[in-house]
DNA sequence: CTTTTTACTTTTGTTATGCAAGCAAAACAA
DNA sequence: TTGTTTTGCTTGCATAACAAAAGTAAAAAG
């Protein structure tokens, strides 16, 4: 079903196709954590349901921000890879964790503090351009198959 | 209460406190479209019930995205004005409307594109400063009676 | 005073989410 | 070849989040 649309304001509309709980998760798990086969996202920390998981790469199958296609010599397990529409949320998802970084540490003490923060920190442009080149490279051979 | 985060993910995070239809709305309602009172915020485009409207402002004020104040000469009406922490969110809801020009137009033909549209893809950083500079400086003299 | 405005709260649904279990097809092991 | 396991997903059922409509109390306006 197409998605409802609130009003014709662009910041809102992004949130009507992505404000909830799971849809920038799923994409940042994808993108950062190689996460690809629907066993892959139920083991990940954030603890998704395999019922909502089942939905949400649905919806963002049919929002075009991911491609199911079977594993190679598998008829039985998929790859969820990213397309090119969502790999162009990556400047979202670095404002996120940037911001997550600076305002959140006093609320949530145990937040990841490792080099690709300060990577983040130093240049967050650069990082998400990092992400989208590991990325395309990561799933390069993939793609042949389509 | 306080917010239940999922893991220590920096990218989650910044989700388990934004991550859901209303939260970034009310931001950009109050950072874009200079929404101040209660009232403001109900003739919205986007057409929030008064009962989320009152949980969600209740939400961003505890997690000191937004601080309540009366207004001047009046003991009924408050205005709600953004913190520099939700300041801070100016990159991120300028790239979630970067993204939906370049991708929900064709599933949603009738998005804004007007000259602020313009000024934000020329220039998103610049564009995300003027929305801070401009709201700083509207809300300046409000700021004085905390 | 009376009316209107404002900021909620309450009531009553509807929708979303999530745990547990189930299932069919494929892959694997004996 | 024949169980057994794995995988991807679906189906109840319970709960939580969300929302439309109406109500309330207090202040402001007239």
């Amino acid at each position: 079903m197409p998605i409802d649309f609130r009003c014709d304001c662009p910041f809102t509309s992004s949130l009507d196709v992505l404000g909830d709980k799971w849809m920038l998760v799923l994409i940042k798990l994808m993108l950062i954590e190689e996460k690809k086969t629907f066993k892959d996202f139920t083991t990940s920390e954030e603890a998704i349901a395999t019922n909502i998981l089942s939905v949400k790469l649905k919806l963002l199958e049919e929002m075009g921000l991911v491609t199911k296609m079977q594993k190679p010599n598998n008829k039985k397990v998929y790859y969820y890879i990213l397309t090119e529409k969502a790999l162009d949320l990556a400047p979202v998802l670095v404002e996120l964790a940037f911001w997550s970084d600076q305002h959140l540490r006093n609320l949530h003490p145990t937040l990841a503090n490792g080099e690709n923060m300060q990577l983040l920190r130093k240049d967050p442009r650069a990082f998400a351009q990092v992400l989208i080149d590991q990325y395309r490279k990561k799933n390069a051979g993939g793609l042949i198959f389509i």
